[in-house]
DNA sequence: CTGATATATGAAACAGGGTTCAGGTTCAGC
DNA sequence: GCTGAACCTGAACCCTGTTTCATATATCAG
Protein backbone atom coordinates (compact mmCIF):
# COMPACT_ATOMS: atom_id res chain seq x y z
CA UNK A 1 0.00 0.00 0.00
CA UNK A 2 2.35 2.96 -1.30
CA UNK A 3 0.91 6.07 0.38
CA UNK A 4 1.51 9.03 -2.12
CA UNK A 5 4.24 10.97 -1.36
CA UNK A 6 4.43 14.35 0.59
CA UNK A 7 5.58 16.58 -2.24
CA UNK A 8 3.16 18.01 -4.37
CA UNK A 9 4.11 19.54 -7.77
CA UNK A 10 2.83 23.03 -8.00
CA UNK A 11 1.58 23.64 -11.66
CA UNK A 12 4.14 25.55 -13.21
CA UNK A 13 3.55 29.70 -13.68
CA UNK A 14 4.94 31.19 -16.28
CA UNK A 15 4.33 31.23 -19.83
CA UNK A 16 8.15 29.09 -20.04
CA UNK A 17 6.93 26.92 -17.63
CA UNK A 18 3.90 25.55 -19.11
CA UNK A 19 4.89 25.42 -22.43
CA UNK A 20 8.10 22.74 -21.14
CA UNK A 21 5.36 21.21 -18.94
CA UNK A 22 3.11 20.38 -22.12
CA UNK A 23 5.87 19.20 -24.03
CA UNK A 24 6.74 16.68 -21.21
CA UNK A 25 3.37 15.04 -21.69
CA UNK A 26 3.16 15.17 -25.36
CA UNK A 27 5.98 13.46 -25.41
CA UNK A 28 5.31 11.48 -22.97
CA UNK A 29 2.63 10.18 -24.81
CA UNK A 30 4.13 9.42 -28.14
CA UNK A 31 6.60 7.40 -25.99
CA UNK A 32 4.39 5.12 -23.90
CA UNK A 33 2.34 4.32 -26.59
CA UNK A 34 4.96 3.44 -28.46
CA UNK A 35 7.03 1.66 -26.34
CA UNK A 36 5.00 0.58 -23.20
CA UNK A 37 4.93 2.39 -19.79
CA UNK A 38 7.46 -0.06 -18.66
CA UNK A 39 9.86 -0.27 -21.08
CA UNK A 40 9.86 3.50 -22.09
CA UNK A 41 12.49 5.53 -20.00
CA UNK A 42 11.81 9.20 -18.52
CA UNK A 43 15.21 9.68 -20.86
CA UNK A 44 13.25 9.16 -23.85
CA UNK A 45 10.69 10.65 -22.86
CA UNK A 46 12.49 14.31 -22.24
CA UNK A 47 14.35 13.31 -25.42
CA UNK A 48 11.45 13.33 -27.12
CA UNK A 49 10.70 16.89 -25.49
CA UNK A 50 13.94 18.50 -26.25
CA UNK A 51 14.59 19.18 -22.29
CA UNK A 52 17.19 17.89 -20.22
CA UNK A 53 16.84 15.08 -17.79
CA UNK A 54 16.49 16.74 -14.47
CA UNK A 55 14.12 18.87 -15.95
CA UNK A 56 11.53 16.22 -15.64
CA UNK A 57 11.06 15.98 -11.90
CA UNK A 58 10.46 19.77 -11.96
CA UNK A 59 7.33 19.10 -13.55
CA UNK A 60 6.81 15.47 -12.09
CA UNK A 61 6.54 13.25 -9.73
CA UNK A 62 8.10 10.65 -11.13
CA UNK A 63 7.32 8.68 -13.67
CA UNK A 64 3.65 6.93 -12.80
CA UNK A 65 2.27 10.42 -12.18
CA UNK A 66 3.26 12.07 -15.61
CA UNK A 67 1.61 8.21 -16.48
CA UNK A 68 -1.63 8.69 -14.41
CA UNK A 69 -1.91 12.59 -15.67
CA UNK A 70 -2.28 11.47 -19.36
CA UNK A 71 -5.11 8.67 -18.67
CA UNK A 72 -7.27 11.35 -17.07
CA UNK A 73 -6.26 13.65 -19.95
CA UNK A 74 -7.07 10.85 -22.26
CA UNK A 75 -10.58 10.11 -20.51
CA UNK A 76 -11.75 13.24 -20.47
CA UNK A 77 -10.85 14.10 -23.93
CA UNK A 78 -12.90 11.21 -25.08
CA UNK A 79 -15.63 11.32 -23.16
CA UNK A 80 -16.08 15.00 -24.20
CA UNK A 81 -15.82 13.81 -27.72
CA UNK A 82 -18.69 11.55 -27.67
CA UNK A 83 -20.43 13.68 -25.57
CA UNK A 84 -20.35 16.53 -28.19
CA UNK A 85 -21.03 14.11 -31.18
CA UNK A 86 -23.94 12.60 -29.76
CA UNK A 87 -25.54 15.63 -28.79
CA UNK A 88 -28.82 16.64 -30.66
CA UNK A 89 -29.41 12.84 -31.72
CA UNK A 90 -32.63 11.72 -30.16
CA UNK A 91 -32.82 8.24 -31.12
CA UNK A 92 -30.82 5.96 -29.00
CA UNK A 93 -29.74 3.04 -31.32
CA UNK A 94 -28.21 6.09 -33.68
CA UNK A 95 -26.59 7.37 -31.08
CA UNK A 96 -25.22 4.10 -30.16
CA UNK A 97 -24.23 3.88 -33.70
CA UNK A 98 -22.18 7.72 -33.74
CA UNK A 99 -20.85 6.89 -30.65
CA UNK A 100 -19.20 3.95 -31.96
CA UNK A 101 -17.77 5.33 -35.41
CA UNK A 102 -16.45 8.36 -32.77
CA UNK A 103 -14.57 5.73 -30.29
CA UNK A 104 -13.15 4.48 -33.23
CA UNK A 105 -11.94 7.77 -35.02
CA UNK A 106 -10.42 8.39 -31.54
CA UNK A 107 -8.60 5.48 -31.08
CA UNK A 108 -6.95 5.82 -34.80
CA UNK A 109 -6.16 9.36 -33.93
CA UNK A 110 -4.79 8.66 -30.37
CA UNK A 111 -3.31 5.12 -31.58
CA UNK A 112 -0.72 5.75 -28.70
CA UNK A 113 -2.73 7.64 -26.43
CA UNK A 114 -4.90 4.35 -26.56
CA UNK A 115 -2.81 1.85 -25.78
CA UNK A 116 -1.60 4.05 -22.55
CA UNK A 117 -5.45 3.48 -21.01
CA UNK A 118 -4.35 -0.48 -21.47
CA UNK A 119 -1.51 -0.48 -19.67
CA UNK A 120 -3.37 1.29 -16.84
CA UNK A 121 -4.23 -2.24 -15.78
CA UNK A 122 -0.66 -3.17 -14.99
CA UNK A 123 0.61 0.24 -13.59
CA UNK A 124 -2.47 1.64 -11.67
CA UNK A 125 -5.12 -0.92 -11.67
CA UNK A 126 -7.31 1.68 -10.06
CA UNK A 127 -7.36 4.39 -12.59
CA UNK A 128 -7.95 2.21 -15.00
CA UNK A 129 -10.82 1.10 -13.33
CA UNK A 130 -12.27 4.64 -12.63
CA UNK A 131 -11.32 4.87 -16.72
CA UNK A 132 -14.02 2.13 -17.07
CA UNK A 133 -16.11 3.06 -14.08
CA UNK A 134 -16.26 6.73 -15.46
CA UNK A 135 -17.33 5.63 -18.91
CA UNK A 136 -19.93 3.11 -17.96
CA UNK A 137 -21.65 5.79 -15.47
CA UNK A 138 -22.34 8.05 -18.54
CA UNK A 139 -23.46 5.17 -20.29
CA UNK A 140 -25.94 3.92 -18.07
CA UNK A 141 -27.74 7.15 -17.33
CA UNK A 142 -28.12 7.33 -21.39
CA UNK A 143 -29.41 4.31 -20.89
CA UNK A 144 -32.00 4.69 -18.76
CA UNK A 145 -33.36 7.37 -20.62
CA UNK A 146 -33.73 5.71 -23.89
CA UNK A 147 -35.46 2.83 -21.98
CA UNK A 148 -38.05 5.34 -20.24
CA UNK A 149 -38.50 6.80 -23.69
CA UNK A 150 -38.93 3.38 -25.07
CA UNK A 151 -36.14 3.09 -27.00
CA UNK A 152 -34.50 0.56 -25.71
CA UNK A 153 -35.90 -2.65 -23.82
CA UNK A 154 -36.16 -2.06 -20.52
CA UNK A 155 -35.81 -5.56 -19.33
CA UNK A 156 -32.47 -5.15 -19.93
CA UNK A 157 -30.04 -4.60 -17.14
CA UNK A 158 -27.97 -0.85 -17.62
CA UNK A 159 -24.94 -1.35 -16.05
CA UNK A 160 -24.40 -5.28 -17.57
CA UNK A 161 -25.63 -3.28 -21.30
CA UNK A 162 -22.86 -0.36 -20.73
CA UNK A 163 -19.82 -2.85 -20.10
CA UNK A 164 -20.89 -4.72 -22.63
CA UNK A 165 -21.25 -2.42 -25.42
CA UNK A 166 -17.64 -0.94 -24.08
CA UNK A 167 -16.83 -4.19 -24.90
CA UNK A 168 -17.36 -4.12 -28.55
CA UNK A 169 -16.16 -1.13 -28.92
CA UNK A 170 -13.01 -2.30 -27.33
CA UNK A 171 -13.05 -5.77 -29.36
CA UNK A 172 -13.52 -3.38 -32.66
CA UNK A 173 -11.32 -0.90 -31.89
CA UNK A 174 -8.62 -3.58 -31.19
CA UNK A 175 -9.36 -5.67 -34.25
CA UNK A 176 -9.78 -2.93 -36.86
CA UNK A 177 -7.91 0.24 -35.89
CA UNK A 178 -5.01 -0.51 -33.88
CA UNK A 179 -4.19 -3.74 -35.64
CA UNK A 180 -5.04 -3.12 -39.11
CA UNK A 181 -5.09 0.93 -38.86
CA UNK A 182 -7.98 1.37 -40.56
CA UNK A 183 -11.48 2.15 -39.52
CA UNK A 184 -14.07 -0.92 -39.49
CA UNK A 185 -15.43 -1.61 -43.37
CA UNK A 186 -18.57 -1.06 -44.23
CA UNK A 187 -19.68 -4.99 -43.70
CA UNK A 188 -18.24 -4.46 -40.10
CA UNK A 189 -20.27 -1.59 -39.78
CA UNK A 190 -23.71 -3.03 -41.61
CA UNK A 191 -22.64 -5.36 -38.73
CA UNK A 192 -22.89 -3.64 -35.67
CA UNK A 193 -25.46 -1.77 -36.69
CA UNK A 194 -27.91 -4.52 -37.08
CA UNK A 195 -26.71 -6.47 -33.83
CA UNK A 196 -27.14 -3.25 -31.60
CA UNK A 197 -30.56 -2.87 -33.43
CA UNK A 198 -31.25 -5.94 -32.45
CA UNK A 199 -30.51 -6.40 -29.37
CA UNK A 200 -31.56 -3.06 -27.87
CA UNK A 201 -34.60 -2.07 -29.91
CA UNK A 202 -37.97 -2.99 -28.01
CA UNK A 203 -39.64 -6.24 -29.86
CA UNK A 204 -42.99 -4.97 -31.33
CA UNK A 205 -43.64 -1.41 -31.03
CA UNK A 206 -44.51 1.24 -33.27
CA UNK A 207 -40.86 3.00 -34.13
CA UNK A 208 -41.16 6.73 -32.57
CA UNK B 1 13.38 -6.71 -34.13
CA UNK B 2 14.74 -8.69 -31.54
CA UNK B 3 15.88 -12.31 -33.33
CA UNK B 4 15.21 -15.34 -31.45
CA UNK B 5 18.39 -16.28 -29.21
CA UNK B 6 20.12 -19.19 -30.32
CA UNK B 7 20.47 -21.69 -27.19
CA UNK B 8 17.33 -23.98 -27.42
CA UNK B 9 16.61 -25.50 -23.53
CA UNK B 10 15.45 -29.31 -24.03
CA UNK B 11 12.57 -29.82 -22.11
CA UNK B 12 13.80 -32.02 -18.72
CA UNK B 13 13.83 -35.99 -19.13
CA UNK B 14 13.86 -37.55 -15.80
CA UNK B 15 10.45 -36.97 -13.95
CA UNK B 16 12.29 -35.13 -11.17
CA UNK B 17 13.08 -32.57 -14.08
CA UNK B 18 9.42 -32.64 -15.18
CA UNK B 19 8.11 -32.20 -12.08
CA UNK B 20 10.68 -28.87 -11.38
CA UNK B 21 9.21 -27.32 -14.16
CA UNK B 22 5.66 -27.90 -13.76
CA UNK B 23 6.57 -25.78 -10.43
CA UNK B 24 8.05 -23.40 -12.01
CA UNK B 25 5.21 -22.89 -14.07
CA UNK B 26 3.13 -22.97 -11.38
CA UNK B 27 4.71 -20.35 -9.17
CA UNK B 28 5.18 -18.01 -12.22
CA UNK B 29 0.93 -18.65 -13.00
CA UNK B 30 1.12 -17.06 -9.77
CA UNK B 31 3.30 -14.18 -9.27
CA UNK B 32 2.70 -13.18 -13.09
CA UNK B 33 -0.66 -12.49 -11.89
CA UNK B 34 -0.74 -11.30 -8.63
CA UNK B 35 2.27 -8.42 -9.30
CA UNK B 36 2.21 -7.88 -13.52
CA UNK B 37 5.08 -9.09 -16.03
CA UNK B 38 7.18 -6.80 -14.64
CA UNK B 39 6.83 -6.07 -11.49
CA UNK B 40 7.10 -9.59 -10.95
CA UNK B 41 10.57 -11.14 -10.23
CA UNK B 42 12.71 -14.15 -10.98
CA UNK B 43 13.23 -14.72 -7.39
CA UNK B 44 9.72 -14.31 -6.36
CA UNK B 45 8.77 -17.19 -8.93
CA UNK B 46 11.55 -19.06 -8.05
CA UNK B 47 10.78 -18.74 -4.26
CA UNK B 48 6.80 -19.98 -4.88
CA UNK B 49 8.77 -22.83 -6.31
CA UNK B 50 11.10 -23.55 -4.09
CA UNK B 51 13.64 -23.86 -6.09
CA UNK B 52 17.15 -21.97 -6.23
CA UNK B 53 17.11 -18.54 -8.42
CA UNK B 54 19.81 -20.36 -10.82
CA UNK B 55 17.42 -23.40 -11.38
CA UNK B 56 15.21 -21.71 -13.27
CA UNK B 57 17.27 -21.01 -15.97
CA UNK B 58 17.94 -24.42 -16.62
CA UNK B 59 14.24 -24.88 -17.98
CA UNK B 60 13.74 -21.49 -19.25
CA UNK B 61 16.02 -19.18 -21.52
CA UNK B 62 14.40 -15.91 -20.09
CA UNK B 63 11.85 -14.02 -18.11
CA UNK B 64 10.09 -13.63 -21.70
CA UNK B 65 10.21 -17.43 -22.36
CA UNK B 66 8.36 -18.72 -19.52
CA UNK B 67 5.82 -15.93 -19.67
CA UNK B 68 5.06 -17.13 -23.33
CA UNK B 69 4.76 -20.59 -21.98
CA UNK B 70 2.00 -19.47 -19.99
CA UNK B 71 0.06 -17.60 -22.49
CA UNK B 72 0.15 -20.45 -24.60
CA UNK B 73 -1.12 -23.07 -22.28
CA UNK B 74 -3.56 -20.83 -21.01
CA UNK B 75 -5.49 -20.11 -24.20
CA UNK B 76 -5.50 -23.89 -25.17
CA UNK B 77 -7.06 -24.78 -21.84
CA UNK B 78 -9.50 -22.13 -22.27
CA UNK B 79 -10.45 -23.11 -25.95
CA UNK B 80 -10.39 -26.69 -24.71
CA UNK B 81 -13.06 -25.83 -21.58
CA UNK B 82 -15.35 -23.69 -23.80
CA UNK B 83 -15.35 -26.83 -26.55
CA UNK B 84 -16.03 -29.29 -24.36
CA UNK B 85 -19.00 -27.68 -22.98
CA UNK B 86 -20.27 -26.96 -26.34
CA UNK B 87 -20.01 -29.94 -27.96
CA UNK B 88 -23.54 -31.72 -28.18
CA UNK B 89 -25.10 -28.60 -27.84
CA UNK B 90 -27.44 -27.69 -31.42
CA UNK B 91 -28.82 -24.58 -30.61
CA UNK B 92 -26.40 -21.23 -31.33
CA UNK B 93 -27.62 -18.95 -28.54
CA UNK B 94 -27.73 -22.13 -25.98
CA UNK B 95 -24.20 -22.51 -27.34
CA UNK B 96 -23.36 -19.12 -27.22
CA UNK B 97 -24.68 -18.40 -23.20
CA UNK B 98 -22.88 -21.41 -22.15
CA UNK B 99 -19.84 -20.49 -23.97
CA UNK B 100 -19.80 -17.35 -21.92
CA UNK B 101 -20.68 -19.59 -18.61
CA UNK B 102 -17.60 -21.21 -19.33
CA UNK B 103 -15.97 -18.39 -19.99
CA UNK B 104 -16.59 -16.12 -16.77
CA UNK B 105 -15.98 -19.43 -14.77
CA UNK B 106 -12.71 -20.16 -15.94
CA UNK B 107 -11.90 -16.11 -15.33
CA UNK B 108 -12.74 -17.11 -11.97
CA UNK B 109 -10.90 -19.99 -11.22
CA UNK B 110 -7.55 -18.84 -13.31
CA UNK B 111 -7.76 -14.79 -11.97
CA UNK B 112 -4.16 -14.84 -12.27
CA UNK B 113 -3.20 -16.67 -15.21
CA UNK B 114 -6.17 -14.35 -17.23
CA UNK B 115 -4.55 -11.22 -16.39
CA UNK B 116 -1.64 -12.50 -17.74
CA UNK B 117 -3.07 -12.53 -21.01
CA UNK B 118 -3.79 -8.58 -20.67
CA UNK B 119 -0.45 -8.16 -20.37
CA UNK B 120 0.54 -9.73 -23.22
CA UNK B 121 -0.57 -6.51 -24.78
CA UNK B 122 2.66 -4.83 -23.88
CA UNK B 123 4.85 -7.94 -23.58
CA UNK B 124 5.45 -9.61 -26.58
CA UNK B 125 2.34 -8.14 -29.02
CA UNK B 126 2.79 -10.44 -31.20
CA UNK B 127 1.41 -13.25 -28.86
CA UNK B 128 -1.24 -11.06 -27.66
CA UNK B 129 -2.86 -10.90 -31.50
CA UNK B 130 -2.75 -14.81 -31.68
CA UNK B 131 -4.55 -15.33 -28.97
CA UNK B 132 -7.33 -13.36 -29.80
CA UNK B 133 -7.18 -14.84 -33.59
CA UNK B 134 -7.08 -18.16 -32.28
CA UNK B 135 -10.28 -17.47 -30.55
CA UNK B 136 -11.79 -15.39 -33.12
CA UNK B 137 -11.23 -18.17 -35.84
CA UNK B 138 -12.97 -21.37 -34.07
CA UNK B 139 -15.85 -18.43 -33.15
CA UNK B 140 -16.17 -17.61 -36.69
CA UNK B 141 -16.69 -21.33 -37.80
CA UNK B 142 -18.99 -21.58 -35.16
CA UNK B 143 -20.97 -18.53 -36.47
CA UNK B 144 -20.31 -19.30 -40.42
CA UNK B 145 -22.06 -23.03 -39.88
CA UNK B 146 -24.64 -21.67 -37.32
CA UNK B 147 -25.62 -19.19 -39.95
CA UNK B 148 -25.62 -22.25 -42.43
CA UNK B 149 -28.43 -23.75 -40.21
CA UNK B 150 -30.25 -20.79 -40.40
CA UNK B 151 -29.83 -19.69 -36.58
CA UNK B 152 -28.02 -16.59 -36.64
CA UNK B 153 -28.69 -13.96 -39.31
CA UNK B 154 -26.66 -14.34 -42.31
CA UNK B 155 -26.48 -10.72 -43.13
CA UNK B 156 -23.79 -10.73 -39.99
CA UNK B 157 -20.33 -10.59 -40.30
CA UNK B 158 -19.27 -13.33 -38.90
CA UNK B 159 -15.66 -12.38 -37.86
CA UNK B 160 -17.07 -8.69 -36.98
CA UNK B 161 -19.45 -10.50 -34.28
CA UNK B 162 -16.78 -12.80 -33.00
CA UNK B 163 -14.67 -9.70 -32.11
CA UNK B 164 -17.93 -8.17 -30.85
CA UNK B 165 -18.73 -11.23 -28.78
CA UNK B 166 -15.28 -11.70 -27.38
CA UNK B 167 -14.94 -8.20 -26.40
CA UNK B 168 -18.63 -8.53 -24.59
CA UNK B 169 -17.10 -11.47 -22.52
CA UNK B 170 -14.14 -9.72 -22.13
CA UNK B 171 -15.86 -6.46 -20.76
CA UNK B 172 -18.05 -8.62 -18.60
CA UNK B 173 -15.54 -10.54 -17.29
CA UNK B 174 -14.01 -7.97 -15.94
CA UNK B 175 -16.87 -5.90 -14.38
CA UNK B 176 -17.98 -8.93 -12.52
CA UNK B 177 -15.51 -11.58 -12.22
CA UNK B 178 -12.05 -9.25 -11.90
CA UNK B 179 -13.51 -6.65 -10.27
CA UNK B 180 -16.17 -8.10 -7.68
CA UNK B 181 -15.08 -11.87 -7.45
CA UNK B 182 -18.25 -13.22 -8.80
CA UNK B 183 -20.15 -14.40 -11.33
CA UNK B 184 -22.28 -12.65 -12.97
CA UNK B 185 -25.74 -11.98 -11.09
CA UNK B 186 -28.59 -13.00 -12.46
CA UNK B 187 -29.87 -9.58 -14.11
CA UNK B 188 -26.83 -9.37 -16.11
CA UNK B 189 -27.24 -13.09 -17.03
CA UNK B 190 -30.85 -12.58 -17.83
CA UNK B 191 -29.76 -9.32 -20.05
CA UNK B 192 -27.09 -11.15 -22.03
CA UNK B 193 -28.95 -13.91 -22.87
CA UNK B 194 -32.02 -11.22 -24.06
CA UNK B 195 -29.54 -8.74 -26.02
CA UNK B 196 -27.78 -11.69 -27.73
CA UNK B 197 -31.30 -13.56 -28.73
CA UNK B 198 -32.00 -10.18 -30.03
CA UNK B 199 -28.87 -9.45 -31.68
CA UNK B 200 -28.33 -13.18 -33.58
CA UNK B 201 -31.64 -14.44 -33.76
CA UNK B 202 -33.15 -13.96 -37.38
CA UNK B 203 -36.32 -11.81 -37.34
CA UNK B 204 -39.44 -13.74 -38.05
CA UNK B 205 -38.31 -17.34 -38.46
CA UNK B 206 -40.41 -20.03 -37.01
CA UNK B 207 -38.34 -21.47 -33.80
CA UNK B 208 -37.51 -25.05 -34.64
C1' DC C 1 19.34 47.68 -13.72
C1' DT C 2 18.93 44.50 -9.97
C1' DG C 3 17.63 41.21 -7.02
C1' DA C 4 14.45 37.44 -6.51
C1' DT C 5 12.18 33.65 -8.39
C1' DA C 6 11.33 30.27 -11.72
C1' DT C 7 13.26 27.27 -14.82
C1' DA C 8 16.94 24.33 -16.84
C1' DT C 9 20.98 21.23 -16.92
C1' DG C 10 23.38 16.60 -16.92
C1' DA C 11 26.79 14.11 -14.27
C1' DA C 12 26.61 11.09 -10.69
C1' DA C 13 24.47 8.45 -7.02
C1' DC C 14 21.46 4.73 -6.36
C1' DA C 15 18.45 0.75 -6.81
C1' DG C 16 16.65 -3.23 -8.60
C1' DG C 17 16.50 -7.15 -11.00
C1' DG C 18 17.92 -10.33 -14.95
C1' DT C 19 21.53 -13.41 -16.03
C1' DT C 20 25.85 -16.13 -15.46
C1' DC C 21 28.83 -19.49 -13.63
C1' DA C 22 31.79 -22.49 -11.01
C1' DG C 23 31.03 -25.72 -8.04
C1' DG C 24 27.80 -29.14 -5.54
C1' DT C 25 24.14 -32.95 -5.30
C1' DT C 26 20.99 -36.67 -6.89
C1' DC C 27 20.06 -40.92 -9.02
C1' DA C 28 19.56 -44.55 -12.62
C1' DG C 29 22.08 -48.07 -14.61
C1' DC C 30 25.92 -50.99 -14.62
C1' DG D 1 29.72 -49.29 -4.96
C1' DC D 2 30.84 -46.45 -9.04
C1' DT D 3 30.19 -43.44 -12.82
C1' DG D 4 28.27 -40.02 -15.59
C1' DA D 5 24.43 -37.41 -16.87
C1' DA D 6 20.90 -34.65 -15.22
C1' DC D 7 19.82 -31.55 -11.95
C1' DC D 8 20.51 -27.90 -8.45
C1' DT D 9 22.62 -23.86 -5.98
C1' DG D 10 23.18 -18.78 -4.84
C1' DA D 11 26.79 -15.27 -4.70
C1' DA D 12 28.40 -12.17 -7.86
C1' DC D 13 28.11 -9.72 -12.05
C1' DC D 14 26.28 -6.35 -14.86
C1' DC D 15 23.29 -3.39 -17.09
C1' DT D 16 19.54 -0.41 -17.27
C1' DG D 17 16.83 3.11 -15.78
C1' DT D 18 15.13 6.22 -11.94
C1' DT D 19 16.07 9.93 -9.05
C1' DT D 20 18.95 13.56 -6.89
C1' DC D 21 21.57 17.67 -6.65
C1' DA D 22 24.85 21.35 -7.14
C1' DT D 23 25.25 24.61 -10.49
C1' DA D 24 23.79 27.70 -14.29
C1' DT D 25 20.56 30.47 -16.93
C1' DA D 26 16.33 32.90 -18.01
C1' DT D 27 12.57 35.85 -16.70
C1' DC D 28 10.07 39.36 -14.40
C1' DA D 29 8.68 42.84 -10.95
C1' DG D 30 10.05 46.97 -8.98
Amino acid sequence: MERPRATIIPLPTTPRGQRTRQKLLTAAEEVFGELGYHNAGIVEITQHADVALGTFYLYFRDKKSIFQDLVRTLNTRLRAAIGERIRGIDDRLEQEVVGFETFFEFVRKHKNLYKVILQAETVDEELYRWHYRTLAEGYVRGLRRAQAAGQVRNDLDAETLSYSLMGIAQGLGSRYVLWDGKLPPPAARRTIRAFLEGGLRPPRKARR
